[in-house]
DNA sequence: ATAACTTATCGTAATATTGCGATAAGTTAT
DNA sequence: ATAACTTATCGCAATATTACGATAAGTTAT
């Protein structure tokens, strides 16, 4: 049906499957290091550091915007997008607890693990 | 025209956007915390915990199987699923790498960031 | 060999994502 | 007001993802 079940996951689960959408993509990723290293915070920037249409890096910047983990703002006739540092934190701090759980070395019977 | 252009990004960015992907459904989610907590590494005990069909649990296991996070025992008629330690260390280092990165405070003319 | 059981795969349908060109909407000059 | 410029949105097409039932393929009993 291509409709993900979400209403069956806890609300922490589809948080964390959010942010790993947001970074499932090249070109939200290459977005997100462009505006970490701040050579520029302008949209035309980033669209000519991009392999891809203005109209389309202006599709991932929405999505970027809509989770909240950039922000934008209109500079004279062009738009400045920022990382937003507190949700930035606040993902990294989601996604480290998430990772950082180490796995139990189980007790199978068949060794298998 | 919904594929997307990888050959124009980094080895590193696409890498990157692999572990992102994996963590961007809440059912991998889920099964990846089933197996960290290790109550059972068992395909069917997987299966039970989750509100999905067995052909779509199997589904999603396969996709993580595909990335190397997960690996797969026949152990009698089922089969044992657990997390690749060495996979995931490497994946929390990377994803702990680029979420670490500070965002510089730029200094735009406008204030805007 | 057959039956019972577990998991993988196939086929199909619905929905989502990715991408682009065209164009609208906005801003800043002249 | 017009022109030049920047960005957002619309419309469309191609591909990917998600999901399920049915069934195949495998294992373990009897």
């Amino acid at each position: 049906m291509g409709k993900s079940k979400t209403e069956h996951f806890s609300e922490e689960t589809n948080a964390l499957s959010a942010i790993g959408k947001c970074i499932s993509h090249p070109a939200r990723i290459a977005i997100i290091e462009f505006l970490l290293k701040s050579e520029s915070c302008v949209c035309g920037d980033i669209v000519a550091n991009l392999p891809l249409s203005q109209s389309t890096v202006s599709q991932h910047l929405k999505e970027l915007k809509s989770i909240g983990l950039i922000k934008g703002e209109i500079s004279g006739p062009s738009v400045c997008y920022c990382i937003d540092v507190a949700q930035w934190n606040l993902f990294n701090q989601k996604i480290g607890a998430f990772f950082n759980q180490v796995p139990k070395s189980m007790e199978c019977e068949t060794d298998c693990c």
